[in-house]
DNA sequence: ATTCTTTTTTCGAGCAGTGAAATTAATGCT
DNA sequence: AGCATTAATTTCACTGCTCGAAAAAAGAAT
């Protein structure tokens, strides 16, 4: 659609979604903060906020006695999210487990329940089914003080379908071809909404780090598979289908490395787990992947090649330049300021490193405008559940209340 | 930067551009028309028009007589741009030929300049002073009836530095490193862009075709060189240098084939013309390439390809390899919903295409999704030109008048 | 000349944002 | 305790924008 009619209801809501987008990103601000934060004088903070305090939306927070070293002047009242406006509710399906987790509008974990996934899970009840009895649980067990859900997140692994209600393909076994982001949309009465894996990555970075959030960033999943996340320039590549990036199913080798997706070559197929195991074991390349490696495995593969084991070090040589022609062939494409590197596989960066700045040395963007800084980030911080809540909070906060009369 | 504060300005800054981007996309307009095509009440159409035609951007355009089969009712006046409020350079500079045209704010031509341009070209002269002198040449001959140059847009090819003021590295020789861009801006005291050619095929293919204004669509150039241009949801990807697509020189084959850029293996030296000539005469891939191809030569080998040249025939082979590794590389970064292929490779199209699709097939995303609609677009409209014109046009729209008091 | 019919303009209302002035709520000093 | 000082908010008067409804304009049809 582009562009549209601009009338006095959008310049609030806009004015509404900067006002929330800065509690968002800073946290509680004073009404004197809001207006440097945001651009907006001090006479329109005054009207937003009464608006959004009147709508529950905000809440002024009673200041903690002793936190503030007072000054001279009228204290500042900071206002903050109404944390019992509603929650949201997230759910990270992996292949080996569900995590569904409650959070609260201020973005504070309420509960959550894991459950392990088999490869038979999804062959026995359907997925709407089973992340239905999921929430149901969740909302039972916080029945008490129940603000209610007001958005279901999902975060998936595999291709989506164009209008995003379900998978084309999916690592987890039996789950593609099942429309159960729509169906559980329509039995709940709430907006699902599903994202790929290494879209929230992207995301996640962006909240991760203030100095990426408007910059241009690719973010590399290494581990049991290989997934990547875009933003340009501060926002998300690839709503829906479109921009979806298959970073890991990139061709590396023209008929190479089996994959786990049944192509041939992917970059996967060298760079995730199974491909770095197989080759430290010198199984042949055509050999079926694993379908789950565990995680002890890959970390004494790490800790042999660091020690100088052979074949060790060549698998993640191999992976590295898997990696680093994937990196080359995407900055042809797109050329990110910021190359973060998250999941398992960050612990062997330094393993990878030389092959990956070898392959990128062999790209013309590279020899031109210099290697590109790539930081191996340790994910202590859960950059996907992280990417999956600031989302969709946000979501609420602009689609939600933004617009709200 | 991100979002900014809406106020009433914004909103008719935006309006304004909305009347003045449907005048450009569908010609002249009533003020009706314009009221259905922008979704602006019939009021508001009737302020900003007014505005608008006492600032001499538009003008009301006398009904030619016959024109119109009279209907009953108060005849309606179309509207249009003024063609006389201004002017836009165009430089198109390519390895053998620079053109600059000059086009008024309808989009007519005006004059038109071209000038051959050989490899020592700008060893002698300067490419600010090349240019200003072509310029001074232009703006002499129309000095009679003269509209103010109001922007000046030159297509270039190769990587355009950060600030997007001259080239970091360029097929055409002498000219990398001259920050011509700026020093024109500064000599002339008027705005100064550059864009990369590839980038002007989606701008020219979005105003090509209706359907792919707003749509995603990778545009691909095939000849002396091959280039990309993406739009993603018919926003152009690349602005400044991020994002600045060098599909040509994508790697295909590591360690492969020399190319013009001084690397090995890009696409461009399997798949421009140059390759493929190189190919079809079994000349090692490791020679320097030839600095231009004649047309004849290239059309010639497509003609001993199509009669059945064992030679020919394999070098388009693969030319359509590398293009295909190429898009299945790039798809699993960026999905569009629509491929062109344009210039003289897309006569090519058919010795090509069965490469093409064997290399898409080995992609994960092709074989999910489907293989995308490859569309082999003979460029007798001119798109690079197009291009340059409709994005400059559209800027004098929206950044000098959309704005304006 | 009068009656349609369609296009434009005019008018009053409603809502946003802004700067300046007023108000509020503490602190500091006497 | 009383009053000046300071900083955060709110109030107020004003401007600009869009909108719907009604009025005006400009031909065509009768």
């Amino acid at each position: 659609m582009g562009r549209k009619v601009s009338d006095s209801d959008s310049v609030r809501r806009q004015n509404r979604g900067l006002v929330l987008g800065a509690l968002r990103v800073q946290g509680p601000l004073s009404r004197t903060a809001l207006a440097a934060a945001t651009g907006l004088s001090h006479a329109s903070i005054t009207a937003i906020t009464q608006d959004l305090i009147a709508q529950c939306v905000i809440v002024e927070l009673v200041a903690s006695e002793k936190s503030d070293a007072r000054s001279r002047g009228r204290p500042a009242t900071q206002l903050g999210f109404n944390r019992a406006i509603g929650t949201a509710a997230l759910l990270e399906l992996d292949v080996n487990r569900a995590r569904m987790s409650l959070v609260d509008y201020g973005g504070v974990l309420v509960d959550r329940i894991e459950t392990p996934i088999t490869p038979t899970t999804f062959a026995f009840i359907s997925a709407t089914d089973f992340l239905a009895e999921q929430l149901a649980h969740l909302q039972s067990r916080n029945a008490d003080d129940a603000p209610p859900i007001r958005r279901v997140a999902i975060s998936v692994q595999g291709i989506l379908d164009r209008p995003g209600h379900g998978l084309r393909w999916s690592p987890i076994a039996h789950l593609a071809g099942q429309s159960f982001g729509e169906e559980l949309a329509a039995q709940l009465g709430l907006p699902v909404t599903l994202y790929k894996r290494g879209r929230l990555l992207a995301e996640g970075a962006r909240w991760l780090d203030p100095a990426l959030h408007d910059a241009s960033v690719a973010t590399v999943f290494v581990g049991s598979t290989v997934a990547m996340g875009m933003t340009f320039r501060g926002q998300i590549l690839g709503r829906g289908d479109e921009g979806a990036t298959e970073f890991g199913h990139m061709n590396h080798i023209p008929n190479g490395a089996l994959c786990r997706c049944g192509m041939r070559g992917c970059i996967e197929a060298y760079a995730a787990d199974y491909g770095v195991l197989r080759s430290a074991y010198s199984v042949p390349e055509t050999t079926t992947p694993a379908p789950a490696v565990p995680a002890h495995e890959y970390d004494g593969l790490i800790v042999s090649a660091q020690a100088g084991d052979r074949n060790a070090t060549h698998a993640f040589n191999q992976a590295g330049r898997a990696i680093g022609f994937g990196l080359s062939r995407m900055m042809a494409v797109f050329d990110p300021a910021h190359i973060l590197i998250v999941g398992p596989g960050a612990r062997a960066f330094p393993l990878m490193q030389a092959e990956i700045t070898a392959a990128l040395s062999s790209a013309l963007v590279c020899r031109i405008n210099g290697l590109p800084e790539i930081i191996a980030h340790h994910d202590e911080k859960e950059p996907i559940f992280q990417g999956l809540m600031m989302k969709t909070l946000n979501d609420i906060d602009q689609i939600d209340f933004a617009a709200l009369v």
